[in-house]
DNA sequence: TTTAAATTCTACCTAAAGGTAGTAATTGAT
DNA sequence: ATCAATTACTACCTTTAGGTAGAATTTAAA
C-alpha cells in the first residue's frame, strides 16, 4: 500500500529541478546526490521524464535537465500516470473489480472515502505545490 | 497504490470460510474454485494463515480448513501484518520519512487524512464484517 | 489393509520492480 | 582538433511477488 520507487523518485526529481532550475540547470549528477538516488537509476528515469516531454535534456558539456512547462501545470497525477502507479475510478480494494451498488463487499462504501481523497490529493497537487520553500523533497 | 494479491487473497478466503463454515468444512479445492484462487498457490496461502493461526486445519480424507478464532476476532489489519501489507504509522507518502513538524514535504497534511481512515477501515473491519450476507468476496 | 481424498513440505519457475555496467553520441571550452 | 563533461542507448543483473510441480503425510471409509 505504497506509491512505488520510482514514482517517488520522480516526483522528487521534478520538485527539486522547479525549485533551483532559475539558479542553474541540473545536471544528473546533482539530482542524484542532492535526492540520493542511484546515479543510473536516476538517468533511466530521466529519459523517461524526457520522453514523457515533462522536462527537456540540454546534452553535452554544461548540459542537464530543465522543465519543459511551468511546474503548476504538471500534477502528481500526471507523473504517477506515467508509472501506472495513480489511483484509477475502478480501483478496487479486493481485486475482485466490477462490483455494482447491488453487489459489492462490506467494505467498499468505505473504501470510497479514502481512495477518494487520494485521488483529489493527487490530481489537485501540482510539481509547484510540493515545490515550495522550506518544504522537504 | 494497492494491496498486494496475497493479502487479498487472504481477505477473501477468511471471509468465505467464515460465511460457510457452520454447512462443512471448506477443502483447498472448494476455496480455489470458488475463489478462482490458483490451487497451488492458495494451498500456500492456506499454511501461512494456519500458521498465523487464523485457521486451523483437518488433514486427511474429508479434512478442509475453519477458522480457529470467531470471525469478528480477525481484524483486516490482522491479516494485512501477516503478509507485511499494512499502513504503519510512518508510512511516508514519498519515501523520504523521518519527517517531523518542522521539515515535512507539501503533502505530508494532505496525506495524513486519507492514510488515517485507511488504516481506521483496516482496523475496525472484521473478517465477520466483510463476510455478511449478499456482499461480494 | 488398501485406497482415495485431503493437507504439508521442499523445491523450483516466471514476471515485474529495482538497479547496474559499459559504451555511444553530443557539445562547450581549451 | 582534442578533451572532458554531459545525456542517450543497449543490455544485463538482483530481488521480490506471484505461481507451479511433485512427492510425503495423514486419515476416514470401503
Ligand atoms: S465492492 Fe469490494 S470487491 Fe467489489 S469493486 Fe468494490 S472494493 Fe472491489
Ligand atoms: S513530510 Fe512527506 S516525505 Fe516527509 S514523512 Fe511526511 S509524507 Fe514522507
Amino acid at each position: 500500500m505504497r506509491l512505488n520507487s520510482t514514482s517517488q523518485y520522480a516526483i522528487r526529481i521534478l520538485s527539486y529541478i522547479a525549485r533551483k532550475q532559475d539558479e542553474h540547470i541540473l545536471s544528473a549528477h546533482e539530482l542524484s546526490e542532492a535526492l540520493n538516488i542511484p546515479y543510473k537509476f536516476l538517468t533511466k528515469i530521466m529519459t523517461k521524464l524526457v520522453k514523457a516531454e515533462f522536462v527537456e535534456s540540454v546534452r553535452g558539456r554544461d548540459g542537464g535537465f530543465r522543465l519543459k512547462d511551468d511546474p503548476e501545470k504538471i500534477s502528481i497525477d500526471d507523473v504517477l500516470n506515467l508509472f501506472n502507479d495513480s489511483i484509477k475510478e475502478e480501483q478496487c480494494l479486493l481485486g475482485i473489480g466490477a462490483c455494482d451498488t447491488h453487489c459489492k463487499c462490506a467494505m467498499h462504501d468505505q473504501w470510497m472515502k479514502p481512495k477518494l481523497l487520494i485521488q483529489k490529493l493527487f490530481r489537485e497537487s501540482s510539481i509547484k505545490d510540493i515545490s515550495k520553500k522550506g518544504s522537504k523533497i
